[in-house]
DNA sequence: TGTTATTTTTAGACTAATCTAAATTAAATA
DNA sequence: TATTTAATTTAGATTAGTCTAAAAATAACA
């Protein structure tokens, strides 16, 4: 299955959009995410139907088939490699390597993927803390819940995010809340939900109700 | 200015053909190394040098312009990087990474490639022994010489070679004659010019005068 | 339920890059 | 120099992906 650039962009969106809502995706959803319009998405998504890489009947929103989904993994899982091999490797800010990843991504070749896979030591989470599909396309699907739901004495590490603006990402670097970190809610603040967490070095950092919601935490890290 | 995938392949194999004989470039030599056809070779032509980056008249060939020359230069820096970076770091075989090269010198980021460049210890020569040209595009040139112009007693260090077909690298590798490998010329036999090396740990290298053409070596790499 | 509003699709056109086939120009040769 | 040959360019068509504007289907609501 030969699959161009922009098919692989569309099967990535819709991924990511089904994801989220684990349901049929519309026209106009993926053609916000994509910055393009409704028309050019309903052409695609006939020739992607037409290719088995979707379910697609008219005015009916569309889901990935198992070929298609299959494909979104393969490029989501070069997508996280290139993401961490550019934090790790080449000392980039993980606000600064999505684009790149994005470029990076559609370069075809399995034996690259593994050998980066194998270079980079087989790592199960991006920077941004999204797990890393193996070789199989298999995520590790760990328990992540938003800081914005627990109550005082709760704890666990900080695992990934909900929102990938580069305005949030360079609030998290402000904050000094990285992937990875340990923390506990000290208490929740009544009048505005302020969220106080205390590190591991006793440092304290209040987190508005409007940042908890995207930032989530785990028990433990495999 | 901002170049397409296409026209930055135009403008890398213009550059390559004019470095071999130092004049005007063919359309149809153009049309030949791209695998493609003289009538859309003579419509890229037009718009690159609507863009300035060729110098070009009808019926007359091509050069680069100096701007031409700088993208192209860029081009094949990110390409001999990502060659060193893919033999190097992720141990593919030299006779490997081109096709993979041909794609990853496209991603478009000057700060990655710099960055690469710090990453691999500001290498200056790909693993194919070709010069790997500068951030600001300078190549260093070596002065390199054929071995089938070299007399018994002269001596060097394998540093290039002038023929990039796999089935060439592959003799290369069972000859284990390899980039970096100093080697004497012991003796020319004068029936068939057959070359015989001497390597530093003594093994002895018969190569005809046919592969002998393409092996060049130089005094001593910097 | 009928009417309005929203979403989605169709129709037709555009751009970049390519092609084939025919016409033109330059080079080679008699 | 005239004629043949080879190289190059033009003309017109094709494909992938996109767009605008208009038509059709669905959803929302009075």
């Amino acid at each position: 299955m030969d699959t161009s650039f922009t098919e692989e962009n569309y099967l990535k969106a819709i991924y990511h959009l089904s994801a989220d809502e684990s349901k049929q995706v519309n026209t106009n959803q993926i053609a916000t995410v994509l910055n393009t319009k409704a028309a050019s998405v309903t052409d695609m998504l006939k020739k992607l139907s037409g290719k088995n890489l979707i379910n697609y009947e008219r005015y009916q929103g569309v889901e990935l088939t198992g070929l298609g989904k299959t494909i979104a993994l393969k490029i989501i899982r070069k997508h996280r490699l290139w993401e961490y091999f550019l934090v790790e490797k080449l000392a980039f800010g993980w606000d600064e390597v999505h684009d790149l990843a994005e470029q990076l991504e559609h370069i075809q070749s399995t034996e690259l993927t593994d050998r980066l896979d194998e270079f980079l030591g087989f790592p199960k989470y991006d920077p941004h803390g999204d797990p890393i599909p193996d070789q199989s396309g298999t995520i590790k699907c760990a328990e992540m819940k938003s800081i914005a739901v627990l109550k005082a004495g709760n704890a666990g590490i900080i695992s990934g995010i909900k929102e990938h603006s580069s305005s949030f990402l360079q609030y998290l670097e402000k904050m000094d809340l990285k992937i990875g970190k340990k923390i506990a809610v000290e208490e929740i603040i009544p009048f505005d939900e302020t969220v106080v967490l205390r590190t591991e070095n006793g440092e304290k950092i209040n987190v508005s109700k409007a940042a908890a919601k995207y930032i989530l935490i785990q028990d433990e890290q495999l």
